[in-house]
DNA sequence: AGCTGAGTTATCATAAAGGATAACTTGATC
DNA sequence: GATCAAGTTATCCTTTATGATAACTCAGCT
């Protein structure tokens, strides 16, 4: 199967692509953020399952990006895989 | 009633302050920065429940911190005050 | 072809979020 | 001290997230 989001994961492996990736993370979406931790933590859905006392199957609902994991959900993701999640509010662009 | 949060409400009406305040953002915890995105954009809870077709009641329990608000639900918070919410990874302070 | 590792999907049970309503506190203003 | 605006708290109900188990796809490998 070829879809965007394997190429995406698949691009990310490139060092040079990561680097532009991460100056434009801001504009990618939460689920692409959780997939690019635990893959720059260099875990299996599995592995990081088991640091989080929970399932494979549960971590990659989480990667689908198909529900609304809450933020002390993704707080606790984001430590498993070493990383500190911060939330950031940006005035929008105005519509109008 | 003077306790920590009425302080900073406060606090952050003074914009040298607001501007060292919005530096250290990301070391604040999600209730301070949805409560910031309200005032900034000079609403009131019930106002903002308004926009959100929800009530004041259900605002000021997001606002307290008390709960685990999904991402979504903070994505629609933020835009109804005029922000768009971004969520940021930092490699952990590793604490061994 | 079969095996394995990684991820997906379906489903069920339970805990928790979010919506709604009402009563309450508190500070400010008259 | 009555009133009002802003926020809080308590409670109930419905919806959804999350935990758990199992079966599935798919790619890579020998």
């Amino acid at each position: 199967m070829i879809n965007l989001k394997a190429l995406k994961e698949q691009a990310l492996q490139n060092p040079e692509v990561k680097a532009e990736y991460d100056r434009l993370a801001p504009e990618f979406e939460l689920a692409t953020t959780l997939i690019s931790m635990r893959q720059r933590a260099g875990l299996t859905q599995e592995e990081l399952a088991k640091r989080l006392h929970t399932q494979k199957s549960n971590i990659s609902r989480l990667e689908r990006g198909d529900s609304n994991p809450g933020w002390k959900t993704l707080q606790r993701y984001a430590d498993a895989c070493g990383f500190e999640l911060s939330v950031q509010a940006q005035r929008h662009k105005t519509a109008i």
